[in-house]
DNA sequence: TTCGTAGGCCAACAAGTGTTGACTCATGGC
DNA sequence: GCCATGAGTCAACACTTGTTGGCCTACGAA
């Protein structure tokens, strides 16, 4: 239980540990909450189920431990103000297509209500303060944030969990130059 | 097993019926597939869940029977070209708050593959078409309507489902004015 | 070499799941 | 009034789930 030297140190259960965060992550971006069981994720990580057990406790501690979000949006405010638009839709685009966590929690977030307050919490520390730099009038921040995650998160949704064909087949390239205008009217114009 | 006279008579069973449809769809909407357990929404409907069985078959048929989505998009065509996104939002909107079915397949698709492909085919049939009589370029149709599906369900994710206090908050009319432009233009403008 | 301890496995528990089949009760046409 | 048939209940099944505790093993410090 000495975890002073947790830095230098390389303790055995590491690997395994890791091992398992990663099953998690996988089941729970594959199948949700319900269906990402205990005995498929330690099954996929080569251990014991009761090793998962040891380690995080519970489910809900291995969700905890398994799903955490950074989403390290860059400095906004060092942008020229009308990139902000591209660069956001750019910024999420290759953040979604790099991490399997995003999914997972959209997944969770969906039906579980642990799920669905983790997803307001980044909303709440990571979206927001964007909003707050970017918007002319700090009052309507949190609404214009809310509306620039209604576009975010729907492109999620439809083309990554949904997979509605027309969505997933859309490059790159054409989504950030659809979205662009849409996150920027919501973030800066006048409201309407 | 005489169904030939089904629209005239009213069979003893149809009351239990409309009350297992009743419940399934408040289950499904409120919990998701797997946590809306036959249990549960028998006790909901106030009876066995053996009867469940015996009218749907099994949960997939119970499932297929409750949660049966009929858009009834009005004719866009005889509107002005202009006044085709603000009449979407307006008529989405509305239909999401008065139909918990709509928030039934959303739960239910995000983590369960029968759900999803049940979106994919109302998308599909009901909102593609209306691309398709809209969009200037019939060969854009399909992505023009899956940019529109992004914003609509995006929206109805972090309102109802994620409940996300911002989108929760915006009022009916400030929703309508905010992604009325912004549907008209996925649908109407030329590609960027 | 010895031995405490961390890492790991095995078997089992209690609860909850979808699903089945046998049984009872009412009801309405003859 | 009789009785086939539909409506409904009850108890159980086979299985899966999260979770627990006891046991074994290998390693690293003494």
């Amino acid at each position: 239980m000495n975890g002073n030297d947790s830095s230098t140190t390389r303790r055995r259960s590491d690997a395994t540990r890791g091992a398992i965060l990663l099953a998690a992550r996988e089941r729970f971006a594959a199948d949700g909450y319900e269906r990402a069981t205990i005995r498929a994720i330690a099954k996929d990580a080569g251990i014991d189920p009761s090793m998962v057990m040891r380690y995080f406790g519970n489910k809900e501690g291995l969700f905890a431990s398994a799903v955490t979000v950074d989403l390290k949006i860059p400095d906004i405010g060092s942008l020229p103000r009308h990139e902000v638009g591209r660069a956001l839709v750019a910024h999420f685009l290759a953040m979604w297509e790099e991490n399997e966590v995003l999914t997972a929690l959209l997944r969770v977030g969906a039906t579980n209500q642990a799920g669905a307050e983790r997803m307001q919490g980044i909303f709440r520390d990571q979206l927001l303060p964007v909003a707050l730099t970017v918007c002319p009038d700090p009052e309507q921040s949190p609404a214009r944030a809310g509306l620039v995650a209604t576009q975010l998160l729907g492109l999620a949704l439809t083309r990554y969990v949904l997979r509605i064909p027309p969505a997933v087949e859309l490059s790159r390239e054409e989504i950030v130059a659809w979205l662009a205008p849409t996150l920027q009217r919501y973030l800066t114009a006048p409201s309407p």
